[in-house]
DNA sequence: GCTGTTTATAGTCAACGTGACTATTAAAGA
DNA sequence: TCTTTAATAGTCACGTTGACTATAAACAGC
């Protein structure tokens, strides 16, 4: 089965997929953009795009992230981007057969809702997860997988830290989890976990921000050169005990 | 990015690769065919072929599955399988553009090395991990993410038992453990934490194997209806505190 | 049969991580 | 100044786990 006689194989249109996630509001939002083409005109979807000839899918996903975000091309390098998985039902595209690489990528919040790329998209914006409505293709379906996967990527990594700016504070990574998760986390234990895990966060030498906030002003952390959480930062109320 | 203009897109060729393990004498095995054509012929490479017209990438990795091992369908189609991630370097193929889907699959201990499909792929057989020579196209590298998947996904799902027949006892459970991890596990507390996890194992109602054994005979045990593992049974020596 | 080996199973104990709290400190707003 | 808000410090009990020891039930060899 694997000769390469071309009439052995069927040729397909093979797209990447993104499901941008932010932290805005006290909600978790995802990119989303309104199609401006024919299958689905004028629905929302995950914005993505097809693979240029000598394109890798994770290159073809940081071109998109940076066309429709309007993100400069070095911050976009430096984000966090997971392959997710690869939909490839013969139906998903009702026009031809579309294999779809689907990513998940995590930016810290941003200032503006999002520029737009080229003419082609016709809007881009946030929106809170469980608040867009019907997606084209089975974009739903992409965005449900990715929401779990984060979440659980959150228990055993660091990449809660993605979703931070470069240097934040504690409460802030707490409400990260807290609002992936959609529950509350007590606090003096949240601290004491993230402390406790060396290489997490690494405190800022001099300074506590005082400004904005309305309480005892919170020391400055920035994410440390780990990647994962030995042992795990479990989710409460997951159906399991303890 | 995302119009149809039949002149927007490249077409590729979609392939699954498959890094199918197996236990056998106190290693973990992939199994393996020799190439039979052109681009690497003669060389070892993990099963796996073009996806059908109208094929899901899941179907065809199954479809494979069956034709490489001569495993029934009906058995095909109960074992664990898993999708990996996709690769898509441009240069993987040395012909053409192929983009690759790569999926993972736990077969328990087969009786014969493995039946051979059409008359296409020349021989197939089981190799420990890491006693495989090189290997074709980048499988070596499929090989080695989809062992490090495997060993991750032991800790906080159930699959090992996967590698079990259908009924096993917890001696074999924990060497499935030691086996893909490399570790040796303390039998007492690998049994506890085993049985103290809902649903993980229920014991075969009466009996208990005495023949082959040359210990006390050990209880029987099937796979329960659990598939996730809270809290995670962390492995060892793992660069990690406790 | 007896004895040693092998494997399964039972049980103990201390260390650690975690959930649930309470207390204190330091800012902003009334 | 007093209240509110949030950060930080600290306590305590419980459950899980790693490291052990002990017993039971088979077989192999003498």
């Amino acid at each position: 089965m694997k000769g390469y006689d071309p009439h052995a194989f069927e040729p397909f249109a093979v797209t990447v997929d993104l499901a941008v996630f932010t932290v805005r509001g006290g909600a978790l939002n995802v990119l989303l953009i309104r199609r401006g083409q024919d299958p689905y005109a004028g629905a929302w979807a995950l914005p993505g795009g097809f693979l240029l000839p000598r394109e890798s899918a994770e290159t073809a996903a940081r071109r998109e992230l940076a066309e429709e975000t309007g993100l400069a091309e070095a911050v976009v390098a430096a984000l966090h981007l997971e392959q997710l998985r690869t939909y490839s039902d013969p139906d998903r595209d009702p026009r031809m057969r579309v294999v779809s690489v689907a990513f998940a990528a995590l930016v810290p919040d941003m200032p503006e809702p999002v520029a737009e790329g080229g003419g082609d998209a016709a809007q881009a914006r946030w929106v809170p997860v469980g608040e867009t409505g019907p997606l084209a293709f089975d974009h739903a379906r992409i965005l449900s997988d990715a929401r779990s996967r984060i979440g659980a990527k959150l228990e055993y990594t660091c990449l809660a830290t993605g979703f931070c700016p470069p240097e934040f504070t504690l409460g802030e990574l707490q409400s990260v989890y807290e609002t992936v998760w959609d529950t509350a986390l007590d606090r003096p234990n949240f601290r004491r976990k993230v402390l406790a895990t060396p290489g997490f966060v690494e405190a800022v030498p001099g300074a506590a921000r005082l400004t904005g906030g309305r309480g005892k002003p919170a020391a400055l952390y920035r994410a440390g050169p780990a990647t994962a959480l030995h042992p795990p930062l479990l989710r409460p109320t997951e159906g399991h005990a303890q």
